[in-house]
DNA sequence: CTCCGTGCAAATACTTTGCAAAGCG
DNA sequence: CGCTTTGCAAAGTATTTGCACGGAG
């Protein structure tokens, strides 16, 4: 299943799900998002194909936030901003500003190590969480 | 419990533990480790002071590596390696040179979100399970 | 006496998996 | 028919929590 995309129906709506939010889902935002339209979706499947689309380089991770795995369907490599508040995550377009790609020739340099992506991630409080707080 | 250190024995036993390695240990790890000389140490404990350390900043997360979440006690903002075979975690010292600081502010005028920490991370294959392909 | 730290075991929370049935070419 | 995908429920794994006890001040 290289980058071709003939794909069962649920594994279809499944990547569709994903690749139409920019929320950057856990496996049950897509599984309760995808549920009423497809009631005998289960859970097992959605976890699975998870799995399927990150082997094939169609999905990538962006971490576990308060336990529970984050996926991005926009495989362009770019920075996120999690709120330690109410677990947003939000894309850093740009970000490339900040990160100097030479560092993959330094570190096998320096260590001997294949660097093959990487990933930049920023911590803190979103807009709206430190406008709450404000209150 | 600020930076004041006049910990329990074991409390104690858990941050050396950590502080003594550049591993970047599991809580089990840790526990596997002082379990030969603190015999009656649980796992739980483990756990708990780990959570205790993180909210007083003493020690921080790596992330979540294989299900497993790694820990550091060196606070200095430094980016990781993890390599994607054996999973083992390794600091780059040195790395805040592809990391321009002001991302910070960035991110602050661009989107009103109050960024308190970043991290950086490399995935890769080390040098050592490079070696071992190779052959 | 009071509080904090702890062991222990039970409980959670998320994710993975075995298996038989269903789908598809 | 043979290979892939799925539902379902059970299992697995890491982590958290309730509770009662124990030790330090």
């Amino acid at each position: 299943m290289n980058v071709k995309r003939n794909f069962s129906a649920k594994r279809e709506a499944i990547y569709e799900a994903l690749a139409s939010t920019k929320s950057h889902p856990t496996a049950e935002w897509v599984y309760n998002k995808l549920k009423p339209d497809i009631p005998d979706l289960s859970l097992g499947t959605v976890y699975r194909n998870l799995t399927v689309f990150k082997e094939g380089g169609l999905v990538k991770s962006v971490g576990v936030v308060n336990g529970q795995e984050r996926f991005d369907a926009d495989m362009s490599p770019h920075p996120h901003f999690i709120c330690t508040s109410c677990c947003k995550v939000m894309d850093i377009p740009g970000g490339k500003l900040f990160f100097d790609m030479n560092a993959y020739d330094h570190i096998l340099k320096e260590y001997g190590a294949r660097v093959k992506s990487h990933s930049l991630t920023f911590y803190g409080i979103c807009h709206e969480c430190a406008e709450k707080k404000d209150e």
